[in-house]
DNA sequence: ACTCTGCCAAGAGGA
């Protein structure tokens, strides 16, 4: 009854407020909406009618035309009528309808709530413990800065899918792989903003290739491969082969989406009965685990998910679990109730992402989240406790909070706040909210799964009937170049006809919506009859399918904003002093004499740069230089607010501290030197290069100590003809300053060393410079690049270490 | 009614 009076309230409403609203839930006549798109079969999508609720029973009236008949039933019970299914919802149904009435109960059934809405195996797993994270998760990017732990399971993640590649378990093979990883820029800068030295991160990694081994030859490489026993099937299973790594599935029949770490070949065999049984091979998820072997729920959800995801692609009755410390693997086999119990889970995520915000009395506000745990323990270690008690007290605090240990928590949480913060922090999260929702509608999801090629292709957007010609070429790591010719030449149009044009994001899937969202990459050229292509994954094993291209326009999320919005709301001097400025419109403040900020040497520079500008454009330069917070700019268009912003990069470089320099790169060199001189170096024989005075003055600064009496501060000129045991060159930004562009000097730069050359500097942007990258090239290849913040015994080899 | 926006992301473990 009481929904039946919301209704007749939102209807008036809508009829009243036209197109202002923003989804019609609540309105069970409404017209389905332009971008709605329904179909029957077993792929259908139902449009929700009407729902009517009885103890113990929810009746639901669907239908998959979209002129709302003829009209069918569902009827959902034992638990699914719990389900937060409402009047406009999509939903999509898997079972059997008799002549159109369809049952969801115990035994049979799924009702899959919003099935374009894909949710991750990993956001589902983490509703298990706690709804509410996982929601607040969907928001909020966490920002916990991982772990060591967790870089280490990067890591073993990566050794064993590159062996898992190379067919090759060996105990050299993996040793050689975990020192590629050791080496790779990419966890380089991960190990130094966590503070772990290579060395470390190497002992934790060479403790798990023995296991690694241990599983190949047990399970994978062995004549007599040991069996797994599948419990549920009362059958045997070996693994045969690794057949794909990091295999990304969208399953828009199940709303679920999500990698697997390795897609396994098994060898199946069932007890005989008497009869005698061919082995099933099977093709069926590995999840791999370098944690504790907990073999806890959320592990096992987590396969189970994949089990339902791939159904389509390989229909694996079962997944693996593989804990790598030990070496042991579970075997997981869902059970329907596993499946059911999972998949209402989603329903209810789906439910709260979707309806973040929820009119009442005609105003727009922010729903409320589910509960907060009264479990403090789970929540002790929880990254997102901090936006639980943001969103508790700024947005649901209607709510009266009753136990004394959330009361307390949100307390410690928030207790830095005050009202106009948590009315900012409320604003802007229901605005943004409110914008994402607007957007949802742009999902190409929907036209992925239910929309044949033909009619998406007339829109445009796709381009089908596609066929792999020639061969797949690697054009770097993760980048590899396809080309595709049109199968069908008789199709008419060709492909230039669809809007889809170089440089756009695009999705591969196959034409029969068995492998959608097999990879994802950018359109390089398109022509009448092939389009070339470089995607995120080598397709060359699925030749032979025909393939589809869409367009994928990209829903922007706002979790960067919200995250930012959060981050505003930590109890940090920064976020402090950020508030005072950006909610309490504190003024700016401004330093009274430019002299004291623009050092000598700069001031020509400036007074150069400024030349251009004319006199308003000069004053909001003064006014930016002599900024200690912010300035705002503002002019009517065309006044030339972008030149003046344009101009004042070069100024402020120029004036940061009368020059350019680095401090991050100047407390390095401070660091590395002080190891240096413990190791042993004497003072005396290290040199440091920097190109700039400013940084030479910003690492003098740092080296006021007596320990680095001796050590030589200088440019390169200085050192013309002399040379040192021990060099450290700062490169001290990316760009190409004046040492950079002269080769000579970097050349002089970096022979300069007798023993050691350490080079500081972002080695992704300084490869843009080509004698430079010929040097990194070479390095990495003799494996001389390392990063160690510790040295110890190094220091005594000869060797050039470059620090990135 | 239209264009533009801004672009990698699901998981790495811990309790």
């Amino acid at each position: 009854m009481k929904t039946c009076l919301n209704q007749v309230h939102s209807d008036f409403f809508l009829r009243k407020m036209g197109t202002l609203m923003i989804k019609s839930p609540f309105c069970p006549h409404s017209k389905v909406p332009d971008h709605v798109i329904l179909c029957g079969g077993p792929k259908n999508r139902y449009w929700v009618i009407d729902v009517e609720e009885r103890p113990g029973l929810k009746t639901l009236t669907i239908s998959c035309s979209k002129l709302l008949h003829p009209a069918e039933t569902c009827l959902l019970r034992d638990g699914w009528e719990m389900t937060p299914v409402r009047p406009g919802d999509v939903v999509h149904l898997e079972g059997r309808s008799d002549g159109g009435s369809w049952l969801v109960d115990r035994e049979q059934g799924f009702l899959v709530l919003l099935p374009d809405s894909l949710i991750s195996g990993t956001s589902i797993s983490s509703s298990i413990r706690c709804m509410r994270r996982a929601v607040l998760g969907d928001m909020f990017k966490s920002f916990d800065g991982g772990s060591k732990q967790m870089l280490n399971g990067t890591m073993v993640h990566e050794v064993f899918q590159r062996a898992a590649t190379a067919k090759d378990f060996s105990l050299e093979t993996l040793s050689k792989l975990a020192d590629e990883a050791l080496h790779s820029p990419r966890y380089l800068g991960d190990m130094y903003s966590l503070g772990v030295t290579q060395e470390e991160m190497k002992q934790e990694l060479h403790d798990y290739l023995p296991s690694l081994e241990h599983w190949a030859k047990e399970y994978l490489n062995s004549q007599t491969p040991k069996a797994i026993s599948l419990k549920m099937y009362v059958s045997v299973a070996t693994v045969t082969e690794l057949a794909d790594i990091e295999e990304n599935v969208w399953s828009p029949r199940f709303g679920l989406k999500g990698k697997i770490d390795v897609t396994a070949r098994v060898r199946i065999q069932r007890p005989r009965n008497g009869f005698h049984r061919i082995p099933e091979e099977k093709t069926i998820p590995l999840e791999l685990k370098t944690g504790r072997e907990s073999n806890s729920i959320e592990h096992r959800s987590q396969v189970i998910l994949y089990t339902l995801m791939t159904s389509e692609r390989y229909n694996p009755e079962a997944g693996f679990l593989l804990y790598l410390k030990t070496g042991n693997m579970h075997p997981v086999a869902p059970s329907h109730m596993d499946r059911r119990e999972l998949l209402k889970l989603r329903n209810t995520l789906v439910h709260h992402i979707h309806s973040c915000v929820e009119k009442e009395a005609e105003r727009s506000c922010l729903s409320r989240l589910p509960d907060i745990l009264t479990n403090r323990q789970t929540c002790q270690y929880c990254p997102q406790k901090r936006n639980c008690a943001l969103y508790e007290r700024a947005v649901d605090r209607s709510s009266a909070v009753t136990e004394d240990v959330i009361h307390e928590f949100i307390q410690q949480e928030t207790g830095h706040l005050t009202l106009p913060h948590l009315n900012y922090f409320s604003h802007w999260l229901l605005l943004c909210c409110l914008e994402s929702v607007t957007m949802e509608t742009r999902n190409i999801l929907n036209t992925l799964f239910t929309l044949a090629c033909v009619s998406s292709e007339k829109s445009g957007s796709c381009a089908g009937n596609l066929q792999l010609s020639g061969p797949v070429i690697a054009q770097s790591e993760g980048v590899f170049l396809h080309r595709f010719h049109r199968s069908h030449v008789a199709s008419q149009q060709g492909l230039t006809n669809s809007s889809l044009s170089s440089r756009d994001r695009i999705v591969v899937s196959d034409l029969e919506g068995r492998l959608v969202g097999l990879a994802t990459g950018y359109l390089c050229e398109v022509s009448q009859t092939a389009i070339s292509c470089t995607l995120d994954r080598d397709l060359s094993k699925f030749r032979g399918v025909t393939f589809r291209l869409d367009g994928d326009e990209g829903v922007v999320g706002f979790s960067t904003h919200l995250t930012n919005l959060s981050k505003l709301m930590e109890n940090s001097q920064d976020s402090d002093r950020l508030r005072e400025l950006v909610i309490d419109l504190q003024a700016p403040e401004f330093i009274s004499n430019l002299s004291s900020v623009l050092p000598r040497e700069a001031k020509d520079t400036v007074a150069d740069i400024l030349k251009g500008l004319n006199k308003p454009q000069k004053q909001a330069m003064k006014k930016v230089l002599l900024s200690k917070d912010y300035t705002l700019v503002v002019g009517m268009p065309g006044t030339g607010k972008t030149t003046t912003i344009c101009t004042l990069v070069p100024a402020l470089e120029s004036v940061e501290q009368g020059g350019i320099s680095n401090h991050t790169e100047a407390a390095l060199i401070h660091t590395l030197l002080s190891l240096l001189i413990k190791a042993g170096c004497k003072p005396s024989d290290i040199g440091v290069i920097a190109p700039y005075r400013q940084q030479l003055k910003t690492i003098l600064a740092l080296l006021q100590s007596p320990a680095f009496t001796g050590v030589e501060v200088n440019t390169v000129d200085r050192y013309q003809g002399r040379d040192k045991s021990l060099i450290i060159l700062s490169f001290v930004r990316s760009t190409l300053g004046e040492l950079l562009k002269d080769w000579r000097r970097l050349n002089v730069a970096i022979t300069r060393a007798k023993h050691k050359l350490l080079m500081v500097g972002s080695a992704t942007t300084l490869r843009r410079y080509t004698p430079v990258e010929k040097l990194l090239n070479h390095l990495q290849q003799e494996n001389m690049i390392s990063f160690k913040i510790g040295f110890g015994s190094t220091v005594t080899r000869s060797s050039l270490s470059v620090e990135i």
